[in-house]
RNA sequence: GCCGAAGUGGUGAAAUUGGUAAACACAGCGGACUCAAAAUCCGCCGAUGGCAACAUCUUGAGGGUUCGAGUCCCUCCUUCGGCACCA
């Protein structure tokens, strides 16, 4: 019958039709049921998906589709990330504003995910472009700046030429901008910051949560992003008097100081007079950052004259203004142990400035004249007064503790992590709600007024200024306080803020308010999936944006997802595919060949999840191949399909043995989805199990017995077949006579007694080496196992006339006979 | 430099608690069907030696622990990722 042909085309068109018409995937609080809540991260709508997105949403689908047949309400919703540069880009170059450009994205990608077949609740689509979503940005702002945890500062500040805005430390990467690749250079700049480093210590506690959940790479990255030191702040003096606070983590070398260094923009610098250090001071500040900083920049400084009074040894020591200081770190001014520390001793290498030891190495004593780099490593403590003759370790403390006792030192808590810098000179995003007056200065926009609506009808001219700031009717408003003419905040907010909270928006996308109380049945996100390089930018501004909102009393969750999955990459050719390598294959092209549920499949099939995925256009073929094999063996035997039962025990060994595999399939499928995410090995079983079938007589299976069991096993590997491959599960649902969606079955259970293979086997191994194998049935006692070893002709041979030492039996698997001689 | 992950056939990869290395698939080879091809179905497929039974070797390299190591420990090599003058 041609009717039978696995035309998947048609197959995957009728059930995205009947998915549509109905509202299968449609999900409302159910108190009754278990909430299960997985979450893809939601895309940028850039014009049109790629492999990435296939995987990334193809697994989500799976782990969807897998929760709510185990009985779970799940939540599967799905929206757009919809601001961003890329839609001004298009503006500047094509004349279309964003707003268009961004909505003609969403429609299309919207399409293709259609043709793909996911199982998301449409009805609780999102889009962050929405002035009804956004408002809650600015509404969250607002009372971020009340809490003093979003506020403005002039700052030296990461700039990108290409995209005319500024960026956060996170999205600068080498040097370089995270979108566009050019060069970073710093300015000074009055910008819009939110207090991350409130909460460093938060972050890195949460871990504790989520050390479980999450994949450790991700834990480690963010801890290192965070860079929590322990050291001691240490108040050294100028001769007048003044204070010079150093940070340290080493102040068990504090005896071995020979000079210090200042970073070149401290302003303990602005009274110096010399002009060869003003002009040092000068080029240094004309220098960006990372110029400053770049790796293979050699360290420079300039002897400012001043001295320096060491607390601990009364000596006096000349301050230097150095290239490598930073100022944003500890005091921006630091003390200098050239003998403990390599760069230290670098410099004082290159300026002649002494090295003195004061940490010895006990294995090799070490000599200061003829060493050739800093010894760092730990060991007993020389030159160091009262401290002398102690483990360094211990010697910290006692320092430590002496610079407390005598006031002249604290113990102090470091991170490297900086604030958010979360404004931006673009158009197409937030508008920050601020509204600066000349009498009053800076106020926020009152709460009845938001939201500040973003105008959609602007105009680019081709320049690549933001429209926003030339806007007049924008830019012009009243002051909320004196009622004056005041002016509106034209920077807009860095859209990682809209990507920080909307999985929370998810759970109750329709409230008026920002959440309701459904955000608290649906949150925390059980299941997060997405790319790796979010490690330290989303998934960290949305641990803290939660945080904050936990501490504002609108969520009860403190961490927002609890287990992380993050998919590796879609290679081809040995690199990420990407336009510039000219390696992308259109997900759009592999559909039409070989349908949505090839490409699924192949997606899940070709790698574990988390590691990268090596796109082969033969591995697509061979899992097109699998599925028509399913196919043809469900049509050719969907006619025995039975209502009568199974006697086990009154079955032929094949058939016995086939239902054993099923039982052992469903299991280990079962297993492989939801304990160990290795969706490869479960369809690898499944492919075991369609093997086993096709290699059964046909005679057998046409048998009565054969009908129950054949039955059985379609009604079994369907329904599990359907996580991976929806739309030609649902056909062959049908086709065996399922009336209802297959979505709404249950997952097929397993029996365990059948699961157990009844003949095993075993090995007999002598000094550990194979030396026989032997079948017997699983119910075997070691004593048995242990008779057949030393029964097996080839391990009699072999021991014959050797001392056994030891016999080893380990059941079900293997008996080891140790000999001697 | 520091931190992390990985290294297994011709290829993508399996091996779940220290217990039969290479499941499943791709490619290749052979066969059936066909006038033929495609599709499909069946078989073989780590290396060396052997007609074969079988033997020996094999998880980046070298050591170690163990009756037994891809898996645990030490040293080293390579690749990838993250951070990188953070005092």
């Amino acid at each position: 019958m041609a009717d039978f042909e696995y035309n998947f085309n048609e197959i995957e068109k009728k059930w995205q039709r009947r998915w549509a018409e109905s509202d299968v995937f449609k999900t409302k609080r159910d108190l009754r049921k278990q909430k299960y809540y997985v979450l893809e991260m939601f895309p940028y709508p850039s014009g049109r998906l790629h492999m990435g997105h296939v995987r990334n949403y193809t697994i989500g689908d799976l782990m969807a589709r897998f929760m709510h047949m185990k009985g779970y309400n799940v939540l599967h919703p799905m929206g757009w990330d919809a601001f961003g540069l890329p839609a001004e880009n298009a503006a500047i170059q094509h004349n279309i504003p964003p707003y268009t450009w961004t909505t003609d994205n969403i429609n299309h990608m919207k399409c293709q995910f259609a043709k793909l077949g996911f199982s998301y609740d449409w009805s609780r689509e999102i889009a962050t472009y929405a002035p009804e979503y956004y408002k809650w940005n600015q509404w969250v702002f607002i009372k971020m700046f009340e809490k003093g945890l979003a506020y403005r500062k002039k700052a030296p500040v990461n700039w990108c030429p290409q995209c005319a805005t500024v960026l956060a430390n996170e999205q600068v990467e080498d040097g370089q901008c995270w979108r566009c690749s050019s060069e970073v250079t710093q300015k000074e700049l009055d910008q819009w910051f939110f207090k991350i480093t409130a909460y460093a210590e938060d972050l890195l506690q949460g871990h504790d949560m989520l050390k479980d959940g999450w994949p450790e790479r991700v834990l480690v990255m963010q801890r290192n992003w965070i860079g929590k030191s322990y050291g001691l702040t240490i108040n050294f003096k100028l001769e007048s008097g003044e204070d010079f606070p150093i940070y340290t983590t080493r102040p068990d070398t504090v005896f071995g100081v020979t000079y210090m260094v200042i970073a070149p923009e401290h302003p303990f610098l602005e009274k110096i007079s010399d002009p060869k250090v003003k002009e040092f001071i000068a080029r240094m500040k004309k220098q960006s950052l990372i110029e400053r900083l770049a790796e293979d920049k050699e360290k420079e400084g300039i002897d400012t004259g001043i001295k320096v009074i060491n607390p601990f040894t009364g000596e006096k020591v000349p301050l230097f203004v150095g290239n490598f200081v930073l100022m944003e770190y500890g005091t921006g001014m630091i003390m200098s142990v050239p003998a403990h520390d390599s760069r230290d001793f670098a410099f004082a290498k290159k300026y002649g400035l002494p090295i003195k030891l004061v940490i010895d190495d006990p294995a090799h004593p070490i000599d200061v004249e003829s060493m050739k780099d800093a010894y760092e490593g730990d060991g007993i403590t020389v030159n160091s007064g009262q401290f002398s003759g102690l483990p360094n370790r211990e010697a910290m403390e006692r320092i430590a503790d002496f610079a407390e006792k005598q006031g002249f030192g604290k113990r102090t808590v470091n991170y490297r992590l900086k604030d958010w810098l979360i404004s931006r000179q673009r158009y197409w995003g937030c508008p920050i709600p601020i509204i600066y007056c000349d009498r009053c200065g800076i106020t926020t926009v009152p709460e009845k007024d938001l939201p500040v609506i973003l105008p959609i009808d602007v105009d680019f001219k081709g320049s690549s200024q933001s429209p926003l700031a030339s806007m007049e009717s924008f830019v012009s408003t009243t002051c909320p306080s004196c009622g004056g003419k005041a002016r509106r905040e034209t920077d807009t907010m860095d859209t990682f803020v809209d990507s920080s909270w909307y999985f929370a928006k998810f759970a109750c996308p329709h409230s008026k308010d920002m959440f309701d109380d459904e955000v608290n049945y649906w949150m925390p996100v059980d299941q997060y999936i997405g790319g790796i390089e979010h490690a330290v930018l989303h998934l960290l501004y949305a641990r803290f944006f939660n945080m904050v909102l936990h501490d504002l009393g609108l969520i009860k969750v403190k961490e927002p997802f609890t287990r992380l999955l993050t998919q590796g990459m879609v290679i081809k050719d040995g690199a990420k595919m990407s336009k510039s390598l000219g390696n992308v294959v259109d997900p759009d092209k592999i559909i039409e060949k070989y349908g949505a549920d090839t490409v699924r499949l192949f997606m899940l099939f070709a790698s574990p999840p988390d590691k990268d995925l090596d796109w082969s256009e033969k591995g697509v073929e061979g899992c097109f191949r699998f599925i028509g094999r399913v196919w043809r063996m469900v049509v050719k035997y969907r006619h025995l399909m039975t209502t009568s039962s199974i006697d086990h025990e009154a079955l032929s060994p094949t058939l016995k043995s086939l239902r054993g595999k099923l039982h052992r399939t469903i299991q280990a499928v079962t297993k492989d989805i939801s304990e160990r995410q290795q969706f490869n090995t479960a369809i690898a079983r499944m492919m075991e199990l369609v093997n086993e079938i096709y290699q059964c007589d046909e005679r057998e299976i046409e048998s009565p017995e054969g009908q129950a069991v054949i039955t059985e096993i379609f009604k079994k590997l369907i329904p599990m077949l359907n996580v991976f491959t929806p739309h030609v599960a649902e056909e062959l649902w049908e086709i065996i006579g399922g009336k209802e969606f297959l979505h709404n079955q249950p997952w097929p259970e397993f029996d365990e007694a059948l699961a157990v293979k009844e003949e095993i086997e075993i090995v007999f191994q002598v000094n550990g080496k194979i030396r026989s194998k032997a079948h017997v049935p699983s119910s075997i006692t070691k004593e048995e196992m242990e008779k057949l070893a030393l029964d097996d002709p080839k391990i009699r041979t072999i021991v014959q006339g050797k001392e056994i030492v030891k016999k080893i039996v380990v059941p079900g698997k293997l008996v080891n006979i140790v000999i001697k001689g």
